[in-house]
DNA sequence: CCCGATGAATTGACACGTCAACCCGTCCGG
DNA sequence: CCGGACGGGTTGACGTGTCAATTCATCGGG
């Protein structure tokens, strides 16, 4: 354990603002969703992947794969938007103990009058608040991070002496 | 209600990169600060936020606005605190109906243990994997956003009349 | 003097996500 | 044939955040 090398006013200036933007946005985006649509941003997040996918079905471990989510918080998820209609669960042709989630007549509906308001607000709100570079470097930034985290997603750092 | 315009690739690698990298990003930040210090990242913005008041404290509703939280996120989040001796609620001096939080001895020494190892974190994350034009642009467009969901908060969810 | 606004904060119900524990078939080795 | 390990999901308790409703002073009129 070293001497803890601090963020500098750059560093420190786009770490806050990594989580300022955070907070707002998110919730300003969430707000727009659900005032306009009805749906949350994780109901709305798997009613694309749904609707985008061959049958309109998948397998909830691809799914939870795909979105890079824990199976529970799948099964919750689906659970809330099955009460709702969006989607339903059905067994999967071919492997016994496996389930896919089906998007409804009603949750394609639903997706499909959603998507153009959702795009709009995130055009609103982020994109179009965005020069050419910032996009760049932001999709580069990003891309380099998730890499990171998913080869490496015990965290840990370096090992588990335990911590003072 | 013109023709969607949906986004192009650049913009879709972005937004969808942002949203990923916030999932990924906060969650292994959080696991760490959980694990490392027992804190929540709420937990921690209040304590860092606290320990530079002057005092170690502030009025509820001045804390509020500088987090940008709802009064109510707030409350709550004290309530935690409080029962777990980080924080303490006094009468503020000056105003009758005024509530002071206040940073307790406890909170203090944990604060000072956790900050090392939360910058240690977001580095590793974060910070370090990042160029330096990277680390300014998104400074910059953080900023702009913020300024922007700040000024126009009602956003469409206010109430008055739609515009665009 | 009572009546309603306003300000400061709390409360409650609910949505969401996390972790840990559990369930239940299937497969594989002894 | 029995007993784990595994694969695929579900469940429950809990922490956190959201919104709407509520409490409780204080202040400015009529």
């Amino acid at each position: 354990m070293s001497e803890t090398r601090w963020l500098d006013d750059r560093e420190a200036r786009a770490w806050r603002g990594y989580r300022k933007m955070r907070d707002l946005l998110d919730l300003q985006i969430a707000r727009d969703l659900t005032s306009e649509t009805g749906l949350s941003d994780a109901d709305y997040t798997v009613l694309v992947v749904l609707s985008e996918a061959p049958g309109h079905r998948s397998r909830l471990i691809a799914l939870a794969e795909r979105l890079m989510w824990s199976q529970s918080r799948l099964s919750h998820q689906l659970s809330r938007m099955e009460h709702r209609g969006l989607v339903r669960r059905a067994a999967n042709a071919e492997r016994s103990r496996a389930m896919d989630a089906v998007l409804t007549d009603e949750g394609l509906r639903v997706i499909e009058r959603a998507a153009p308001k959702h795009v709009e607000s995130v055009r609103r709100h982020f994109v179009d608040l965005l020069t050419d570079e910032e996009i760049d470097a932001l999709g580069d930034a990003a891309e380099r991070i998730i890499h990171h985290l998913r080869t490496r997603p015990a965290g840990r750092a370096g090992g588990d002496a335990d911590e003072d």
